[in-house]
RNA sequence: GGGCUAGUAGCUCAGCUGGAUAGAGCACCUCCCUUCUAAGGAGGCGGUCGCAGGUUCGAAUCCUGCCUGGCUCACCA
């Protein structure tokens, strides 16, 4: 449609100004596909050209209707509506761009060459202490997509993580597994490691409450309490001893660590995730303290009596800032600066874009504001890529109550609810085990991603336990279904010849369908801008929907004429092939039966 | 309190830089499997686009105020 609206625009600047000798701006020229219940593939508004013509809306939009037609080849005749001009675009026009959309290799996407700029997409970067939960789905799954999305938008890409495997939140992992373990690892207790280890912050938070409890009893406040708990003044103990590199606790560091990272490599594995390069914070807190130091020697920060440093952002309409201690260790910020400084080294990107919930808005407009007072200038081409939370009907959710959705759990579910809906319906005759697990993994992570992934990352999303995820209408499950009925048609086929042009003309739903297919390229790079997934999901349910109406009202096998057929096959798998590569770019795959 | 953000059908969501009677899915009610996979298709029901002003030929969309919810303003991450 674009390109169509660039073959139009001059043309009616021209038109305006012979019939009637004005000058029409660029920007007033309005175009919008043309609505269902009226004739016509574009419309033009004409309101905005009324001041140039100094005639009614309707006689303007006659007499630009009347220009087109005469002047333009592919502008076959037109109606109008009020002030709306309804253009009806010829076939060959259709036909001609169609042609060139089925010849082309990955139709749509646009490879990147050494030359092009470089993104840098962080996501996922959990902490080592508890597992995955529903939260961390919504976010790798976008980091994921936004990185391929970008990938086919023409640019380079690299996928990172930043581990967040020190503080105080790992210590107390580790203390309640010392204390009440019993030396249990994931061998023994054949848990997956980060559940194992999430077990034991829990169990952290449980004893650690008994305590308070018992202080409270004892006559303390409340606030005295939480500070004074032997268990929290131990956990504070252990990371001075990992800081300080007491030997025992980092080699229970590292020993949990792992079994957290075997989990995690499962659930990314499983996800269909990865990464390009992991960083990790027990490295990059200490960059952030050297850049931190620098800072201050320039006068960019200031350090307070108590010896802890801070920036001045008030000018900016922010805050004072910490960025380091009063006993020199670091914050979040401290290492976040560390991370973005190393990465520019390590990459020298043109861009970045970090995929973090909107609860940290704040923090990366400092920390965008930070680097560039260290005179980073790209800190200007950094984006943080801010996504709503996912509710639960109960609000938002809370690990220590125990409300997450956990994330291998749900995908369990989403499985296993796929295998008793495709049980039910028994289509899959002659599969194997191994097949049918295949299947049933590729449709429940299909419902998951796509019911994640359809809404816009900005806002903020519920999920309701209660009801599982829908695997019919406007779901991931429909559009794999589609394209298991083109495979099946493809089949059927196989020995016949494909066309690019019906052998009589356009049937209203084959056009219909061409105008969808015509706009993958565009839809790509709208997504890419706005790094938005949903742009994607929302455009395949439309070639999606418009496929099964063709589907139902056009005969494909009972085409009238053998080139007719030839055509709509051809069509059909054109079709599939979007579907595979829009899928792809939401990490969900497609398959041949269903 | 300051800042940011959202409020569209019973529920979950679309709605591009302002444009024609606001669209889907789910749920509910009808139809359609001797045409190719019914995880589908056709139709019905359902909306003061939070409220009130303003900008203009035209506002769900832009501006202002208010109401409601969320996030944030830590020597937490």
């Amino acid at each position: 449609m674009k390109d169509l609206e660039i073959r139009l625009l001059h043309p009616i600047i021209v038109a305006v100004k012979e019939l009637y000798g004005a000058d029409l701006p660029e920007n007033q020229v309005n175009f919008q596909s043309t609505r269902k219940e009226f004739e016509g593939d574009l419309t033009l508004v004409v309101f905005p050209v009324v001041r140039f013509a100094k005639k009614g809306p309707e006689q303007t939009a006659e007499d630009l209707g009347n220009y087109l037609v005469k002047n333009i080849e592919f502008v076959e005749k037109f109606n109008v509506v009020k002030g709306f001009l309804n253009m009806v675009i010829s076939d060959y026009y259709w036909l001609g761009t169609y042609a060139g959309a089925y010849q082309t290799e990955d139709y749509g996407r646009l490879t990147a060459g050494s030359e092009d700029p470089l993104t840098i997409v962080e996501y996922s970067s959990p902490n080592t202490n508890k597992p995955l939960h529903l939260g961390h789905i919504r976010n790798n799954l976008l980091g994921y997509s936004v990185a391929e999305i970008i990938k086919a938008s023409g640019k380079r890409v690299k996928k990172v993580q930043i581990i967040n495997d020190r503080g105080i939140h790992i210590c107390k992992s580790m203390l309640a597994w010392k204390k009440f373990g019993e030396g249990e690892t994931p061998q023994t207790s054949g848990m997956k490691g980060d559940h194992l280890v999430g077990k034991y912050y829990v169990r952290f938070d449980q004893e650690y409450k008994k305590e308070i409890e018992v202080l409270l009893a004892q006559g303390k406040t409340e606030e005295e309490a939480k500070k004074e708990a032997p268990l929290l003044t131990e956990a504070q103990n252990m990371l001075r001893m990992w800081e300080a590199k007491d030997k025992e606790v980092v080699a229970l560091w590292e020993t949990m660590n792992q079994w957290v990272y075997a989990g995690f490599d499962s659930t990314y594995k499983r996800l269909g995730v990865d990464f390009d390069a992991n960083y990790y914070e027990s490295d990059t807190y200490l960059l952030g303290k050297q850049y931190v130091d620098t800072g201050l020697e320039k006068g960019i920060f200031y350090q307070k009596e108590d010896g802890s440093v801070w920036v001045d952002l008030t000018d900016e309409k922010l805050d004072h800032k910490l960025l380091l201690r009063g006993d020199g260790t670091a914050v979040y910020m401290t290492q976040d600066i560390g991370t973005a400084i190393q990465r520019y080294l390590d990459f020298d990107f043109n861009k970045m874009v970090y995929t973090v919930g909107n609860e940290q808005d704040y923090h990366f407009n400092v920390l965008f504001k930070i680097l560039n007072r260290l005179g980073y200038s790209w800190a200007n081409d950094c984006r943080h890529l801010s996504y709503g939370m996912v509710d639960l009907p109960s609000g938002k959710m809370k690990s220590r109550e125990g409300t997450v959705v956990d994330a291998d759990d749900l995908m369990n579910e989403m499985v296993s609810t796929a295998q008793s809906i495709s049980e039910e319906l028994g289509k899959l005759e002659g599969f194997n085990e191994e097949e049918l697990a295949a299947i049933y993994e590729m449709i429940g992570m299909g419902a998951l991603k796509y019911f994640i992934l359809k809404v816009d990352p900005k806002k903020r999303m519920m999920f309701d336990p209660s009801e599982s995820i829908d695997f019919n209408g406007h779901t991931g499950p429909f559009i794999q279904y589609t394209h298991a009925r083109i495979c099946s048609l493809q089949r059927r086929a196989a020995d016949l010849g494909t066309e690019v042009k019906p052998g009589s003309t356009l049937h209203a739903k084959e056009k219909e369908l061409l105008k969808v297919i015509l706009r993958y390229p565009e839809v790509i790079q709208e997504a890419a801008n706005d790094y938005s997934p949903a742009v994607i999901a929302n455009y395949t349910y439309d070639l999606v929907k418009e496929y099964n109406q063709f589907y139902q009202q056009v005969p494909i096998f009972g085409a009238d004429s053998e080139q007719d057929k030839a055509f709509r096959i051809g069509l059909s798998g054109m079709v599939g092939k979007v579907i595979t590569s829009a899928m792809s770019l939401l990490g969900i795959t497609v398959p041949e039966r269903m």
